[in-house]
DNA sequence: CAGGTTTAATTGTGATCACAATTTTAGGGG
DNA sequence: CCCCTAAAATTGTGATCACAATTAAACCTG
């Protein structure tokens, strides 16, 4: 199956984008490939989505990319117009409120969640947050070198990382679906703010607070976390957006 | 379009089921349908569902069942097994354990988003207050009568009738998922239990403290609503249920 | 009558086609 | 140069078929 090439506005790279094909069915791969895509935000609000275009981006019949997109749509990472058009959904300060609450609500429970999942076993603590700490050190080397879909991957790989440990799957999921829907705002954000204005994450604080089995601090620490990041987006003016 | 006649396993009823088909293609009255049917529990946990027997029971073809089955797995409504079958989702303690966490997470808060929705609109309110008061005493019938569907289809009715009105479609599509996933588990427990051990709801606490535009008594009593509900739920054990 | 093996039916997936509707592109008139 | 209309291209939806894999049934053997 090939890759993405044209998908996004500039027309740039993107085609690099490889889905792990262990197993799956093809319409499978499209949908994590998109996923992955939306996630790291390289799929521009605004831009539409069509059945055959991306059937013959992959290559594949148009059986695949229907399921694909439709599955999307149903965790409202893609939007639907009122013409059954498929588009990435763009965003606005009432809906970026809303994810910013939901967030609030079931990240930070998730943290408690993990510790309660580990119990006693400091061996898979540690492992973890040698995990943790290893996707921060690429996190923090994509932010020195101003590299915005390589910051868009750790950040999500780091917050998932730790929220599957929780083994919380059905929350988990809904923090996915949030995670999917302000992805490709986000990434325009901090395409125009570069990534430094998001070097003040609570990373250090979170792998610090896991280790030290402290719930309440590790609750905190993920709480402002996506308060510093969400403020940093909603902050950004909303405008001057070429719509392509 | 038919409805569904013999997807349940007792063979009974369910054919009344009757989607509002205005302006709606196939494949989202066969969604529709079919989550109704889940939220009220019409579908029994086990159950498995193929897109061929689906197509025939609504008689249609294989392409729009195929996109129903596929959005409401999802959402999380059904189950696909290793081998890509579809099945309703059985229940567990620990997903019963999450659902109930996220509703009490996300849930209450819908309470306020209400309020400030509706703002200083004496009217809007009242006549959400009289909707809600509608349900309920529909939702009471249901009890005394001991018709355990119509109990489901009217609670679902008066909460999200009432989270509708806050506007928070992002947070509201999540709850819908939570419903959905154990709205045939809750079916079941009540078809076992009898309505009468679901009479102590909260609703008329909830109504008042909408009325009194009592933000903190709105948020408290929607919590002990879906504390005492799921609480009932829990409590009773899962076993002794006949697979087919 | 029980247990395992073979056969038959069912199933998910992918491909391809037809059709109506929408969107986009041309074209023409002011 | 802009706006409105008409033609062409694109699109979502639904139907149908083929194929490999899984599941259910039948069968036989002991």
């Amino acid at each position: 199956m090939a890759a993405i090439t044209s998908l996004d506005g500039s027309g740039t790279a993107l085609a690099e984008l490889k889905p792990q094909d262990a197993g799956q069915v093809v319409h499978e791969q499209v949908y994590n490939t998109l996923r992955d895509a939306l996630m790291s935000g390289q799929l521009a609000p605004g831009r539409a989505l069509s059945v055959r275009r991306l059937a013959a981006e992959f290559d594949i019949s148009a059986m695949p990319a229907r399921e694909a997109i439709r599955r999307l749509v149903a965790v409202g990472a893609l939007e639907m117009t009122p013409t059954r058009r498929v588009m990435i959904a763009s965003m606005t300060a009432d809906k970026l409120a809303q994810i910013r609450q939901a967030r609030l609500a079931l990240e930070p429970d998730l943290g408690t969640a993990v510790l309660a999942a580990i119990g006693d076993r400091p061996r898979q603590l540690a492992k973890l947050a040698r995990t943790l700490e290893s996707i921060d050190a690429d996190l923090d080397d994509a932010i020195r070198q101003g590299d915005v879909r390589s910051y868009s991957l750790k950040n999500s790989a780091f917050h998932f990382a730790l929220y599957r440990a929780s083994k919380a799957d059905v929350i988990v999921s809904l923090v996915e679906s949030l995670w999917l829907q302000y992805g490709p705002h986000m990434r325009q954000i901090i395409g125009r703010l570069g990534t430094h204005c998001l070097a003040d994450d609570q990373h250090k604080e979170i792998v610090a607070s896991l280790e030290a089995r402290d719930a309440a601090g590790l609750c905190a620490a993920i709480a402002a976390d996506i308060r510093t990041g969400m403020n940093t987006i909603a902050a950004a003016e909303t405008d001057a957006i070429p719509a392509t």
